[in-house]
DNA sequence: CGGCTGTATCGACAGTCGTCGATACAGAAT
DNA sequence: ATTCTGTATCGACGACTGTCGATACAGCCG
């Protein structure tokens, strides 16, 4: 993991819609939820709640499956552990100066 | 701690060029290391180390301090800390949803 | 004081981001 | 097949970001 892709990951948490997006998917019922499930709680339009789960998608920390007329997307604690293990280092360690 | 406040300390650390600024600071001798330390290993000018130290410094995960001609810099552990913690959790909990 | 060095701010520019409405695609039901 | 609903993509727009050169500010040394 270099400075590259991890700035890819704090750059798809950096918005809060996506930090919420992310938090409503995780406290969502069996861990999952689909995209209709995430588009009421929010002021934004479907296209843009949309847009946002694929930023996360692409960063690493979500994924999705589509199952039938709906997808759905949940979260994946072992990208974002990664995270937490770099930050809870002496501070952003050699992995990265190097 | 909001998700608008959440999502600063993550832009902050969005930009690759902040990230290796962090880790050059925390890996320097001492812990901490003035602007002219962090210039040189860079390709990007003196105003913009400037500016990403403003942007750390701003968001919570660095301190800063003149002392005489120069201007010191280090790592707050206990902001990425935090920031670590959330990310350890279940994935962003109820604090950032509620 | 005047000049020198380290750091910060300013103004400008290109590129990226979040957002939207319109539209296309996927699957289910009739 | 047609139609309906859920989701993704497209094209466009304003706002923000990273970057720079120029310049201002701060502190040391003659």
């Amino acid at each position: 993991m270099d400075a590259a892709e991890l700035s890819r990951m704090f750059k798809a948490l950096s918005d809060p819609g996506r930090l919420r997006l992310l938090s409503l998917i995780a406290s969502h019922e069996g861990g999952e939820a689909c995209v209709c499930d995430l588009i009421g709680p929010f002021d934004v339009s479907q296209p843009t709640v949309s847009h946002h789960l694929k930023v996360l998608r692409e960063a690493g920390p979500v994924g999705s499956e589509r199952r039938g007329t709906w997808v759905y997307y949940w979260v994946l604690p072992e990208a974002l552990a990664k995270l937490s293990a770099l930050l809870q280092t002496p501070a952003v360690p050699a992995k990265v100066s190097g």
